[in-house]
DNA sequence: AGTCTAATGTAACAATTGTTACTGCACTCC
DNA sequence: GGAGTGCAGTAACAATTGTTACATTAGACT
């Protein structure tokens, strides 16, 4: 396992951590569409991602979903984080939107190593920070655009995580990402392809050029 | 100056480095309206609030602006913060929000502290954890709900953090925080002035029982 | 081939929000 | 008192987004 850890935090973190990391972590392999993390459910260990993607959304009472951001390799959880140094429920719901491979680190490790490995502090910093980034940028989508520039916003993003043009998902499970309804994301989508930004097909769309 | 830190963040920081914060710290205070932050400048020192409430804006390439949130006594803002210790550009825009009493602190320290300060460590970890559940809320007004429980949630947030029932605002003000349009909150301040939530008086909102 | 089902296309309409334009009111300053 | 200014009220309309209902299509399975 270290040599996973080492290809994707290599160079982060110091070597002694790399083995505590060795010894204490878990290797955990997911599908697409698990899920890691229910809403209101207590954390017992954070995810470092090793390799592919997880989706971060919010989910109100009514079961109303909205993406918040994408984690990739190299990333973790910020919401985990803080939830595991200050025992806060989780605010959120963490769902593999590709297969993925992750070290489960138990949170009893958090507040030592945040004590003990420099390059452990500024890595929770450095996730901290990002994913306030990504939070308010998410604001800025919702706020200042119109859904068909969220809806193509939307679709770069994903190409970038996934590395791929082609995006595996029905209008409705969009719909659900962004909040709005399975009509309108077709309709949109219509437009888009008129335009020349995407071609549709049954069950997938190609991006083409954003 | 010691004693006001004291009064404020006494029992959350060791004596030592309430100590470290007098020596370093310079002491400001600014009127309402005064502009902290702007966005795209550089950060040289960050805010530790004494009194009195800050608000945290984004605003767009358009100078359109949205609320974030507010920050109170014993807050300090995230994203100074991050841009502290990355040494990234201001992403938000800071006003005073009322009259304001700031201790300004050097960043050199900053990093110093994070290894030094157990307190100050947890500090940092809390005001980020603080600052992105206030940001997914934020996510959550804009997402899920509708322009009039989102005026509705703005003035009941307004009147806990300023202590104060009558809101010193003009229509387009709020617009300006809740970015939409001054004829909107006006209509809906209307129908929130029939429902006896509010009463509306000239330059001011007496904000009734929500 | 025929049936079923999930995914998508489309039209018609409703609700919400945004925009423009104009009116009236309160206050300040001559 | 009268002019000027900023703020709020209102109406009419436009644009965007959401909702409902139904048709069509592609692929899976017998």
């Amino acid at each position: 396992m270290i040599q996973e850890i080492k290809n994707n935090y290599k160079g982060l973190f110091e070597d002694e951590l790399l083995e505590e990391i060795n010894q204490v972590g878990t290797f955990k392999e997911v599908p697409e569409g698990f899920e890691l993390i229910k809403p209101g459910s207590y954390i017992k260990s954070m995810p470092l991602i090793i390799s592919g993607v997880i989706k971060i959304l919010r989910e109100d009472n009514d079961g109303d979903e909205l993406l918040l951001y994408f984690l990739e390799k190299g990333d973790t959880c910020a919401m985990t984080l803080s939830c595991c140094l200050g025992l806060h429920k989780s605010e959120i719901k963490a769902i593999a939107e590709t297969n993925a491979k992750l070290i489960m680190v138990p949170i009893e490790k958090m507040e030592e190593w945040t004590t003990k490995y420099k390059s452990w502090r500024n890595f929770v910093f450095d996730s901290y920070h990002k994913r306030l980034i990504e939070a308010i940028e998410t604001i800025d989508s919702i706020a200042f655009l119109k859904m068909d520039d969220r809806l193509l916003k939307y679709l770069k993003d994903k190409t970038k995580v996934t590395q791929d043009t082609i995006i595996n998902n029905t209008h409705q499970e969009i719909a659900y990402d962004l909040h709005t309804s399975r009509v309108v994301i077709s309709r949109l989508l219509k437009k888009l392809e008129q335009n020349g930004n995407v071609k549709l097909n049954r069950n997938n769309i190609e991006v083409l050029h954003i």
